[in-house]
DNA sequence: TTCCAACTGACGAGTATGGA
DNA sequence: TCCATACTCGTCAGTTGGAA
């Protein structure tokens, strides 16, 4: 190197210094979808993250790789989640959009299950505190279109016992997930009619992220919804009622079984009156 | 494919507590 | 006293696996 250079090189390395401060300085957001909207990344609704199962038969599980569509990889590392604790997770994504990401974000217990639309009885506050130490717990590597985000999906809480006063923190990484089409505004409402039926909010989850399904093999939704049930003909079982349920609330207009695939038709947006 | 029984979790009504 | 929040407990609905 020469004598000549060193200056330049002084400033490309303040140059370097000050870009890396800026970037940690940044204010990162989540997207700001509407009200009656959660959002969520395609990522975890098209893959087996957020399993269709109940919480007896959650799993611990270490560096697996679960099972998603195409152009998706989760690796998971912990207890297993399901659909309450994606509901969980949204709702707390829902109250941090706003806000940016690395700042606590603070709730009650009570005021947290009442905008989930759940019971307020110790159960469910014991629910809601399994819930959240089972998102701070665990490790999950995604990767889509090229970005890979690796954390846990709460990076840290705090709660006061006697106020029952919670305060959580994401992960700024976690904004990795909500790239450009890389995440879907879920129907709240619909989600919550879908609520104890794991299945059906698993599906309706999976087809609110594709604007126009494609035909799916009964095994594929088996794999992506990590439904513990082995028999083929209880599946299809389960799955058609599930279907059913998605017709009712009004989020499907129609579906059918062609042999092992399944094939459904969304039901057209309502459009809300003036 | 349908039916059934056992099990589990969610829900809701009633009540208690604490702060303004 | 009122209101928001929390707790207890009984009931109900969903899930599952097995049998027919």
């Amino acid at each position: 190197m020469t004598k000549k250079n060193r200056p330049l090189d002084a400033v490309l390395t303040r140059m370097q210094k000050n870009l890396a401060e800026r970037e940690r300085n940044a204010v990162i957001q989540l997207p700001l979808w509407p009200e009656p909207k959660r959002g969520a990344p395609n990522s975890f609704i098209r893959s087996a993250l957020f399993a269709a199962i109940q919480s007896k038969d959650r799993q611990y599980i270490k560096e697996a790789v679960l099972a998603s569509q195409d152009g998706i990889t989760v690796k998971f590392t912990g207890e297993q989640l399901n659909q309450t604790d994606l509901d969980v997770w949204e709702t707390i994504v829902h109250m941090a959009r706003e806000q940016p990401l690395g700042t606590f974000c603070s709730f009650t217990a009570h005021g947290l299950l009442k905008a989930m639309g759940m019971g307020t009885g110790n159960s469910q506050h014991k629910q809601l505190h399994s819930t959240l130490l089972r998102l701070t717990a665990c490790a999950v590597e995604v990767t889509h279109e090229g970005k890979t985000y690796f954390g846990p999906l709460i990076k840290s809480g705090a709660k006061d016992e006697l106020t029952r006063h919670y305060g959580v923190e994401l992960n700024k990484g976690i904004i990795r997930l909500f790239g450009e089409n890389q995440w879907t505004a879920l129907d709240w409402q619909q989600r919550q009619e879908l609520r104890s039926q794991p299945l059906a909010q698993a599906l309706h989850a999976f087809y609110s992220s594709h604007r126009e399904p494609f035909a799916v093999k009964l095994e594929t939704l088996q794999a992506y919804t990590g439904s513990r049930n082995k028999q083929v003909a209880s599946f299809k079982r389960q799955v058609r009622t599930a279907l059913s349920q998605l017709v009712n609330v009004g989020f499907l207009s129609a579906f059918k079984f062609e042999g092992d695939l399944v094939q459904v038709e969304r039901a057209p947006p309502l459009v809300k009156r003036a």
